[in-house]
DNA sequence: CTTTTAATTAGAACGATTATAAATTAGCTC
DNA sequence: GAGCTAATTTATAATCGTTCTAATTAAAAG
């Protein structure tokens, strides 16, 4: 499979050794095309669905973590219940719905350009980021 | 005190019992007609440091939650780390201050107009919400 | 004043996350 | 490939914020 050459390439060029653990989470994390969203405890589910029980708990909090701090990933804040991450890494925004729980993409095209009119002195932005929550009609 | 009389008042034309406690921080959270940000802990020191030992951290987050539930307050999600409250209850948007993890409002005044071209069947907007990052600028 | 109902409380329970310390493994060097 | 070293994984315990529980207290209504 070209995606795990590629995923193990990734891993090793940013120094982290590309262990089973590893590759089996990435391989869920990077395979689609499509941005992936989700939160530990779906990501947990996930590697069990394929790869049964083979990655301790600790070990997905880990490499999460260890892929956030290296740029692989993205947290997003949405609420209070749950953290998610974000395979997209870019700058972009998000459709949140509500009554589903789910998050989708809003590219940076998408979106009218953002300009801030109020500034504060000494500070400079480093992101801007819109959250649009959407609900059923009716 | 005025601003006393004024929220014992709201509270009882929201159908809440104007409590000992509840008037406590409701005192807290409004007495400013600044907008106030915070979590539930700084919420619980403050409310330490003016009255002492006199309100459970339960009733704590009991008030919280009701005056969210009541619309007195609205939750903002910023990070992981922490849930944030903000007495500003309109449609408005965020800075975040990363260095000092600092809230502070931006009025929808101040933003430019946000045109969403990306839509969802079936979906309508609930709300639109912008969050800048901000830190120190060199 | 009595009754009813809401709210408060201390403490237990819970769930998500992080820390710990031992065992395992990847990736080097020879 | 054997041996070495440091990184990683793991099970488990610990921790933290939050919610639940059941008893007590207090507010409002009659």
């Amino acid at each position: 499979m070209q995606t795990n050459k590629h995923i193990f390439d990734k891993l090793k060029f940013s120094g982290l050794r590309a262990t089973k653990q590893r590759l089996k989470i990435a391989n869920i994390l990077f395979e689609k095309n499509k941005t992936f969203h989700f939160s530990i405890s779906q990501l947990a589910n996930l590697i069990n669905k394929r790869y049964g029980d083979t990655v301790a708990l600790a070990t997905v909090y880990n490499t999460v973590h260890a892929f956030k701090n290296h740029g692989f990933l993205k947290e997003i804040a949405i609420n209070s219940e749950h953290s998610y991450f974000d395979t997209n890494t870019t700058n972009h925004h998000h459709f949140y719905d509500v009554d589903k729980d789910e998050l989708s993409d809003i590219e940076n095209n998408d979106v009218s350009p953002i300009k801030i009119k109020k500034t504060m002195p000494g500070k400079k932005i480093k992101s801007i980021e819109v959250l649009v929550k959407i609900s059923s009609e009716n």
